[in-house]
DNA sequence: ACCATGTCGTTGACGTGTAAACAACTGTGA
DNA sequence: TCACAGTTGTTTACACGTCAACGACATGGT
């Protein structure tokens, strides 16, 4: 048995207060987004992810990369976007393996028009209920976690 | 097209941070829990929940209100635990419908030799690395949160 | 007592995530 | 140049969650 220091009540407070904070929230703004758009939350992220990258393109390892997703399920997912147009698949020019996936026309114009109501929905549930000095705080707390968990990589957007 | 009110700097920052934390923390924490004690995240709640109840029993429906699941997945899942031997089911005796979901001894066991670890894990990858103030400001931020989203319902654990 | 309506918990059909295995291909060192 | 270890992306098998439908039972009004 090692060192059982339990957490002090403001300690689990914070600890509970974020679980509770991270169920409701997420699944109101992706209930949001659902109801708007059609999107769930993993297709606003791949096209998201997608549209902030040079010429809406990207190989699907990098892709997977920077979104910490496994290669395995951006690859199912990136199946199902296909299907529903949103994206497309093309081959790699310098490497015969791998698969780049471009945002199509549709999946432009689907998340230009999601992304208003999204940002609305964020701002209702959360930012809009915070005082500029605890978005600070939000932010700095982040990026401390962050820090422990991930010292290297660049986890930017 | 509503009012495209944009998120500025901070606020994208406290965002996409949150995102980006929730991501890896409740990762890393579910994988130190699993490596350590063989519990997935949603085992040790309900555990933790069941631990926490008046004979270590619960109706099935009350549990699943007060963890904010949804009583098939609830019922699913105690069908496994179950079968692991952590949880039992009984009839309840005022409503012949209803089933009581009770702790077994050896779930008991379990989740006590889990939790000094998983209290150990939170610490390291969250609480120990945030100062009395950035605490007290999380748990605030999840208060008012919480407070938008569930006003009237009391969701403490 | 009886019927209508609602609740309790479970289940089937389905969508989606994970882990492991896989074929196809790359690139490096002997 | 040629084996070979490593990568890339997909796929198969499986675990798990959701939604809708369901049977069993409870409850309130007549």
């Amino acid at each position: 048995m090692p060192e059982p220091r339990w957490l002090d009540d403001d300690e689990f407070r914070a600890w509970i207060g974020y679980r509770r904070m991270r169920l409701l929230l997420d699944a109101q703004v992706n209930q949001d987004l659902t109801r708007e758009s059609g999107l769930s939350a993993p297709d606003y992220d791949v096209l998201s992810a997608l549209t902030s990258s040079e010429g809406h393109r990207r190989r699907l390892t990098e892709l997977a990369d920077r979104m910490l997703w496994s290669k395995s399920r951006l690859s199912r997912h990136i199946g199902r976007m296909e299907q529903r147009g949103l994206v497309a698949r093309e081959g790699c020019e310098t490497d015969a393996r791998g698969s780049v996936i471009v945002l199509t026309e549709q999946g432009l114009r689907t998340i230009r028009e999601a992304a208003p109501g999204h940002v609305a929905s964020v701002r209702r549930h959360l930012i809009d209920l915070l005082s500029p000095e605890q978005i600070d705080a939000l932010g700095t707390i982040a990026e401390t976690v962050l820090a422990h968990l991930a010292p290297d990589e660049d986890l930017r957007r």
